[in-house]
DNA sequence: GGGCATATATAGCAGCGCGATACAGGTAGG
DNA sequence: CCTACCTGTATCGCGCTGCTATATATGCCC
């Protein structure tokens, strides 16, 4: 899946300029992807080219003159049969917070903790930004936002599970916190992975 | 996090050549982050250049000969202040499927469901991976492990519900399966994200 | 009132990383 | 026997992210 079907596939959905397509990525889409102006813009110029999409200037007041796209009859047979061109591939997931709970164990406590901590109150907030909408739109996106909000939920009760067994925090938190000294692994070959 | 320090932390666990680095992500951390080899042999040369980590060249019978490396003092320090700059940040997940589900309304029914199910089914396989070295290893690797459990679950559960609302499958689970003709959204506007 | 951050809107560029490919011999299965 | 896969290192192209530039208007704090 790349940008170029991802802007197709949001085009489907209603006409919107580039600026307005990343924004629909900074909501409840974040867990999907999050494409940068940097791949958007090009993306919408090649979908132009190849007839995808049509696009109309609209002149503004005080304002850059925003570029309005909207899919054509082709666009929407293109993407219906890119979309089932093969089954969805496995989910390509990249996490900073992970590799860092990975070597935890060279990490001061305190940072541990800090990162814990930040975690469970970065999902508190995006499961407040999906649990939103009930019902009341689309069953599509019901149901993806309705995935993230299980998945988040599961996070949390195990972060606040690990969280709870940690010992004391106390340094008030700060980012920069823990510079205290650790040894290296105790038993390296007990973490073969 | 770039694949450099990615390397780096894997080293920080035990020597290994670029081939055994790669392996490595194939078991239960391919839910961290799956670095290639074209990402990761040019790393090598890097972190041997800045002197992080040595390279040994192990002649082998009836086989290519393997470098394998070492992490060095200055490379544990370089890994310690690199993971303790900042806080992790938000993952960031690239997921076909959400997005294929996300147009589910323009494919047909039989397509969804045989996501659906392949999706279930990747998640039991993926649980197992995960949930097999259970105690017997450092608590960093279970504390990764059993996030990627508890994640794992609460998507099946959530994709099971999901499926049994689905309409009958029937058509032998063919990928190619449902070209049945179907219309544009009935009300684009209520797609809004 | 001056400076700063933020928002709207488009666009280019450097660098990073994925996927594919190449090469080469060993091993295992149909 | 031939195909396919495993070990092992390495490179190349392409796509994408992150950063920066350019314009303009608004709101906020000191």
């Amino acid at each position: 899946m790349n940008v170029v079907t991802l802007c197709l596939g949001i085009l489907a959905l209603g006409d919107a300029s580039g600026y307005e397509i990343k924004k629909r990525f900074d909501g409840p889409l974040r867990r999907i992807q999050e494409p940068s102006f940097g791949s958007i813009y090009p993306a919408l110029n090649r979908l132009t080219r190849e007839g995808l999409v049509t696009c109309t200037v609209q002149a503004q007041d005080k304002r850059p003159d925003k570029k309005v796209y909207s899919i054509t009859a082709e666009g929407r047979a293109h993407l219906k049969a890119e979309l089932q061109k093969s089954l969805p591939g496995p989910d390509k997931v990249h996490s900073d917070f992970l590799v860092t709970m990975l070597f935890q164990e060279m990490l001061s406590p305190a940072f541990v903790a800090a990162a814990v901590d930040e975690r469970i109150a970065f999902y508190r907030d995006l499961m407040t930004t999906l649990d939103c909408p009930a019902g009341q739109q689309s069953a599509a996106k019901d149901f993806v936002c309705g995935y993230g909000v299980a998945v988040c939920r599961a996070a949390i009760d195990y972060l606040e599970a690990y969280r709870r067994d940690l010992p004391a925090p106390e340094p008030a938190a700060d980012p920069a916190a823990g510079q205290k000294e650790r040894g290296v692994l105790v038993n390296p070959q007990a973490m073969e992975i």
